[in-house]
DNA sequence: CAATTTATGTCAACATAGCTGACGTATTCG
DNA sequence: CGAATACGTCAGCTATGTTGACATAAATTG
């Protein structure tokens, strides 16, 4: 098969200049953010690979760890995503050992979430890379630009609309379903 | 099917407390970096599933616009993923008209990849959110600030092993095959 | 207490976007 | 000419997200 004619040879209706200033959009910190975080996470998902786990776990265990006990309703509103998908990994996580659940001491419904020594063990390892990476991204800077690196990461973040936890007269609302 | 005698109702083997200051890792700014990304890719996608793309058609987009003329291999090399998962993705988008390719002058087994004015509208489109939302994070920062910020993203980044891009000895090195 | 709502689990099917392996084709280079 | 290079493509697999529908146990409410 020719892949002649297929490829042009003349500059019609094309672009060569970069997309620069435009609109004073600031591309250059798109692209930092871009690949600050796909180089942040390939230091946990090179361990991950080890154990047959994947980033979705990383998540669950990490979240698991930093707050134990809390319930399955809370972790999937903290990763965003829907039960059904939490349940494959989830499920993983308890057979092999790494997480627990304990029914709610007051509400049987609930299943609160812990995280077995194995499962803190993970937690951590996956943890330790990244907190390197970031201690060494800091090296250089002071107090006041530690703490804007944090304003600034904090103010990406969508505020949590408080609203929407208590607006609740709609059946079935949210993600479900 | 019963749960009962899958759920532990004692607590044995298990941490109930959070991941706190163990080893002095920073867990506050590994959730930061977690939920900025999130919600940072948040609006593009949103965008993107109007017209059937996906964050792999966003990512392929970007860079074609800000470097237009650029080579396959060259995208394959920022994008850190195979020829063929970049294949399904970028057809689409010249199939679409968003994307031409242009044999290189020089080497013509190149195919440099050009936006068309259509697909500089969809970069333009979905960078603007992005922009927005970072503009709106750094607003109560003071230049230091935004200046900390950049370093710290730049710091994130796997430096560039200039290395392997001159130590070519190797037959079919890489990701091919 | 009966009815309903809530918290969670689960089955099935599907989409996106990554991967490996293998092979084809056009072009350049030694 | 032959080998290496730049790229395309077919086929199949995996991980992780989605929607829809339905089940079960416990809490809540009329």
């Amino acid at each position: 098969m020719s892949l002649e004619g297929a490829i042009k040879s003349d500059s019609a209706g094309i672009l060569d200049q970069p997309m620069g200033e435009t609109e004073g959009i600031d591309f250059e910190i798109i692209e930092l953010l871009f690949f600050a975080y796909r180089d942040f996470i390939s230091d946990p998902d090179a361990i991950l690979d080890t154990s047959g786990f994947g980033r979705a776990h990383h998540r669950v265990v990490h979240f698991v760890n930093r707050e134990p006990g809390l319930t399955v309703a809370a972790l999937l509103d903290t990763l965003k995503i829907t039960k059904q998908s939490l349940a494959r990994v989830l499920k993983q996580l308890i057979d092999s050992g790494y997480i627990e659940q304990v029914a709610g001491p007051e509400d049987r419904r609930q299943r609160r979430l812990f995280p077995t020594d194995r499962g803190r063990e993970l937690a951590l390892a996956l943890a330790r890379p990244q907190s390197c990476r970031i201690a060494n991204a800091m090296e250089g800077l002071d107090e006041s630009g530690r703490a804007a690196v944090k304003t600034f990461l904090s103010g990406m973040i969508n505020p949590v609309t408080r609203g929407a936890a208590l607006d609740e007269d709609d059946t079935n609302e949210g993600q479900e379903q």
